[in-house]
DNA sequence: ACGCGGTTAATACGAGTGTATTAATGATAC
DNA sequence: GTATCATTAATACACTCGTATTAACCGCGT
């Protein structure tokens, strides 16, 4: 059943149907239900496959944990790099507009966690999760696709907000990556019984976490 | 070793030495590492009692998951309730001070997290990972205990700032549950080669927190 | 027609899991 | 001094885990 496979070695086949089944078996489940509570057994089942199929694909169950996340994150990682140095081209050798340095960061995430391919927010569930999880083997990938996200915008946030330390620049941007998390996870889980869920299409949900992210950062710290 | 214990049913034994010592153990263990990566065999071993022990004084395992959360989370809940009505009282039937309702909220979270009983962030840590975790059980747990708490602050913050929908004013108190804790866990984790560890005594942390809180509670929607 | 290589299927293995069971312990009440 | 009872210790059990191993499968080039 080689269907798309040319490159001949044994388990780093690039492409192929099961391998696809797979990951979005192994995605949907780990939104689900969190990384440690899926077995191997409880993927291949879900993706039709046979036990061995992963250990075939990814020759361990960690490598198809870290596939799970690289499917999505590294175009997130480049779209948050594009974004950004358009709005440093566009502003030039001039102060950095706060807002667009934000929505640059925010947006891409936003718009992959809603509006992906799969439906929901599977993997800004999984990403929401992933970031608090302990779990040393993914911790490293993540840490390395993160790592230069966070030094880029933190340098671009400094300059468009100079009067800032840059360990004030740091723990901000921190406190909303966290709020986004947060409050996608929150997005399908059922709100206290007489709210109604909140529904907000993509668009809208950027705006307005772009308009709060811009208050927080212009907040001045207080006197003490 | 009977020391304490009078209540003659077998395992609800309400305090022990090796009760206390488990509940310790299993504590830091968990922040440590997360809920799923501890055994029983782990936490026992770390507190120095038997296999048994855990099944003796719990019941199971689920069950001293909860209780290591109640132990924390149950005063936590208390204290941001009677500070809530300590404001309401102090406001009478005026309007509700805006930066006062979310200091009684965040205040009690942060001095329990960094200035606890237990040197370091350690219950911090395990609430922000938990609040994350899909684990049903604890879900309810945590579930029983916030629901309470968010009804109240949240019917608060409509009082002190009445331009906001509810949903909106959820969905703003739940980006900075998730930004705090966030920005909790990442305290001590080593900052990412260069800057200097944010090394913020819990008051200075409180005030900041609050600071930002309030500017993005004042933020305005965009007008799409 | 034939085997060859990439893939899938089926099973086995050793390690680790939570809990139940049963025996030992040791302090306290009578 | 001894019976009692809460606690601790030690072991057993049934189960699940990830991975390794081996055999079947099958489309394709020759």
């Amino acid at each position: 059943m080689a269907r798309k496979t040319k490159a001949g070695n044994g388990q780093a086949g690039r492409s192929s149907a099961t391998r696809e089944r797979l990951l979005d078996a192994a995605e949907r489940l780990f939104a689900q239900r969190g990384l440690d509570a899926v077995s191997v057994r409880d993927i291949t089942r879900a993706a039709g496959a046979s036990l061995g199929a992963i250990t075939y694909h990814f020759g361990a169950m960690r490598k198809l944990v870290v596939a799970v996340f690289d499917r999505r994150m590294a175009p997130l990682t480049r779209q948050r790099l594009e974004a950004l140095s358009a709005v440093e081209k566009a502003a030039g050798t001039g102060p950095l507009p706060l807002e667009a340095v934000l929505e640059a960061m925010f947006r891409p995430a936003v718009m992959e966690a809603m509006t992906g391919e799969r439906a929901g927010v599977v993997f800004g569930k999984l990403m929401a999760r992933s970031m608090m999880d302990p779990n040393p083997n993914l911790e490293k990938y993540i840490h390395s696709q993160v790592e230069p996200v966070i030094r880029r915008f933190d340098a671009a946030l400094l300059r468009a907000v100079p009067e800032l330390t840059p360990e004030d620049v740091f723990w901000r941007m921190h406190l909303l990556v966290g709020g986004l998390h947060q409050s996608l996870l929150m997005m399908d889980r059922k709100p206290p019984a007489g709210l109604p869920r909140l529904r907000l299409d993509a668009e809208t949900y950027v705006r307005r976490f772009v308009a709060f992210a811009t208050a927080m950062f212009r907040a001045r710290l207080p006197k003490a």
